[in-house]
RNA sequence: CGGGGAGUAGCGCAGUGGUAGCGCACCUGCUUUGGGAGCAGGAGGUCGCGGGUUCAAGUCCCGUCUCCCCGACCA
């Protein structure tokens, strides 16, 4: 019996459980007083924090400049666009009081940006010069849940959110195919270490204003979809009631064409359910708030000396490091706290290893420990992150190759979606095929063409699947 | 909005009218420390709130508030 097991519910008993166990367990975060409300812990902000810097960095290569809008918006600005306001309308917080008076026009706590970032564009965008216009703000937004769960569904959250315009329909359509591609799914493979897929969502699952959205799409431990990111055309739905316009070359006026994208503190949730284990977080090591720990096994001078000295070049080498010299907490109570944690790599050093001249090496990824010796353990270490990097991203991989199946009708993804995605004809989702899987808890994530790239604006049904699952 | 549960120590819970408890966590000391250590001592409570019955209420009655689950609504 592993220790662990006395501390976290196993995956399988009750995975929901375990879920909500590895996060107050790894002290990533708990509720607040509100319902639905996060407070995100120093390990968990750390996480944000590296996955932000990751998206950021990637954000701005695409030609984005950060800004930020208020977080309170006039109810009249999202009444402007139609489908807008009726997909958010049940979930706003509206302040009808301010200043100990009744407010002559209620404002609402954003749940996204695009009204109020819009009625700024209105006024920078003039000419085909000042196109394209690619901004991005780091915010929280507030949608009011009902059945609310820790990172997954939180009435507030953290996010990104990019709004850009252009000047043709080309244009929008490949930046919100690039900011997939380039940003999210890049993101999510060489940091997150998930293998998502990418697709287009069905008319029923996209976003309220949008002509086109775009998803990511990760398998969770449990089979489960999550979606992790999206990217939306919303063509001229917006530039219109705001009446985005410019001057083109032929000094004619035009209306912008414009997308949306974001990605939120979900992620940290999904980063959770895809590489989580029995014992706890698997963090992949771009990730690790503590890339390396090492471990004082024992309360003895020479071996805290060496501990440090051997922390010392580690980090000289830039990895993430800590010594855990609680030598007054027991051993074992510190090896397990670590494997909750995640930490993908332990270095463990006592009298015995010091007087070998070696550490011992352990991988939060597999089984064993090995010996290192004190000098090679800088180059052994920090070839083992990308190591474990590449075979947290291969297991998840092979894992959902093992959990899709590929099937024809309704009734065989219904069933196929109790432990996985299920792949079938687009066309069989067409119509009333989709109301059929929503009534039996599955819902479509996402259609691809039949290699799993993205389909074009061209291609026929009959050319393209509907992946379907059961989702967070 | 309908139905069903639950509010007792930081967390999880027991307590069927008679001194408010247990596990974990916390504090102190000693012994420990190579996979959640042991022993001893200690601190911590308006039992959700208000009223009532009773010699006596965490327990029974009435009211009230909050939270959770299922359904409905919504997507």
């Amino acid at each position: 019996m592993t220790p662990a097991a006395a501390v976290l519910t196993p995956r399988a008993d009750d995975f929901p459980r375990w879920y909500q166990d590895v996060v107050a367990k790894a002290q990533l975060a708990e509720n607040g007083p509100v319902r639905g409300t996060m407070v995100i812990r120093p390990y968990g902000y750390a996480i944000w924090e590296l996955l932000q810097a990751e998206l950021d960095r990637r954000i701005k290569a695409l030609g984005a400049h950060n800004a930020y809008f208020p977080l309170f918006i006039p109810e009249s600005y999202l009444r402007r666009e139609a489908e807008h306001v009726e997909g958010f309308s049940p979930e706003l917080a509206v302040v009808t009081h301010g200043g100990g008076k009744e407010l002559e026009e209620p404002v609402v706590v954003r749940p996204t940006s695009e009204t109020i970032v819009n009625a700024s564009f209105a006024r920078w965008i003039q000419s085909h010069r000042d196109l394209p216009m690619l901004i991005n703000q780091w915010a929280n937004v507030v949608r009011w849940e009902l059945r609310p769960r820790l990172f997954l569904r939180t009435t507030e959250f953290l996010w990104q959110e990019g709004h850009t315009a252009h000047a043709t329909d080309a244009e929008a359509h490949e930046l919100a195919r690039r900011v997939l591609e380039e940003v999210y799914l890049d993101t999510m493979r060489s940091v997150m270490a998930i293998p998502v897929l990418t697709g287009r969502k069905t008319d029923g699952e996209r976003f309220a204003g949008a002509t086109t959205t775009w998803t990511c799409e990760g398998m969770m431990g449990d089979g489960k979809a999550l979606q992790m990111a999206t990217s939306h055309e919303l063509g001229q739905n917006f530039a219109r009631p705001f009446d985005i316009t410019f001057s083109d070359e032929t000094g004619a006026s035009a209306f912008v064409w414009q997308t949306s994208w974001g990605a939120s503190t979900r992620l940290v949730g999904g980063l959770i359910m895809a590489h989580g284990d029995d014992r706890g977080l698997r963090l992949p090591p771009r990730l690790a708030p503590v890339q390396v720990v090492v471990l004082v096994a024992r309360a003895d001078p020479a071996v805290l000396a060496e501990a440090r000295r051997l922390a010392s070049s580690l980090g000289a080498a830039g990895l993430r490091t800590q010594v855990d010299d609680r030598t007054d907490v027991s051993f074992g109570r510190r090896v397990v706290d670590w494997e909750i944690k995640g930490a993908p790599v332990r270095l463990e050093i006592g009298p015995r290893d010091l007087a070998e001249g070696q550490a011992v090496l352990v991988r939060r990824d597999a089984e064993g420990k090995e010996p290192v010796s004190l000098d090679a353990a800088v180059g052994t270490v920090t070839r083992m992150l990308d190591d474990i990097h590449a075979s947290l991203l291969a297991a998840a991989d092979r894992r959902r190759r093992h959990d899709t199946h590929e099937v024809d009708t309704i009734a065989d993804a219904v069933e196929a979606s109790a432990g996985g995605f299920a792949v079938l004809p687009a066309l069989a989702v067409d119509g009333g095929g989709e109301r059929d899987l929503n009534a039996a808890g599955v819902s479509v994530r996402c259609l691809q063409r039949r290699d799993g790239s993205l389909p074009e604006r061209g291609d026929p049904v009959t050319e393209l699947v509907a992946v379907v699952a059961r989702a967070y």
